[in-house]
DNA sequence: CTGTTGGTTAAGCACCTACTTAACTATTCG
DNA sequence: CGAATAGTTAAGTAGGTGCTTAACCAACAG
């Protein structure tokens, strides 16, 4: 369930277009014109791509008129950086373990 | 440059079985066998696994006689992390203006 | 030398991804 | 109204991903 979630919001951190709309995005709500901007692809590839990050949780939009505003939804990024934080926390702490320093130093008599 | 490295690392880390891995080795060096020890599915594919962690950086490995031992490699972790902390740092600072726009315009029509 | 362990390579297969173009809808402007 | 704007849908395609099985090699253990 949440694993799910996690495999979703890396993927879509995983393309360097995406990560350009999310950044984008942390700058404040966007329309989908303004997302497609910088990017050097079709609208409808930018559309794809706003799906991807909509299904991960990273992004929510609304649409009102014509236009849809889209806007980041932090929790998944945190969710996402949460992870990463966890790890390496567990590896200081073993960074301490007397076991490592026994490894790295095994046959090393001259 | 970078952003290759950058959607790699990502990459590697959207499969659970691959943060399965990244996992274990948070708690020490570990074989090809032990890594492969908690997963559904045969040498080779774990094999293939490792070389996505090896080629996003996430993890080193070493053969000292017909044993592969894999360790990981913090620095990618953190690179990761501080991509998404750096964003997350950027919209912070945007929630505080809304704050501040909200603060000013208090109580001001009911 | 022989068998077992730990790992590796190759080939094949079922999806999945990141685009494209073409055609279309719905809103707003003049 | 008619044209421009903003977005959407559908279909096709090239290439990538995540497995599998079969066959293989190298290093010990007995």
């Amino acid at each position: 369930m949440l694993n799910q979630q996690l495999d979703r919001v890396y993927a879509a951190l995983a393309d360097g277009s995406r990560r350009t709309m999310v950044d984008r995005l942390t700058r404040g709500p966007a329309t989908v014109k303004q997302l497609a901007e910088p990017l050097t692809m079709s609208l409808p590839a930018v559309l794809q791509h706003l799906r991807v990050l909509e299904e991960s949780g990273l992004v929510r939009s609304e649409k009102v008129g014509r236009v849809r505003t889209c806007r980041l939804e932090p929790a998944a990024l945190q969710q996402a950086e949460q992870w990463i934080a966890d790890r390496r926390a567990g590896w200081v702490h073993r960074l301490d373990r007397l076991e490592e320093f026994l490894n790295e130093n095994e046959g090393e008599s001259s």
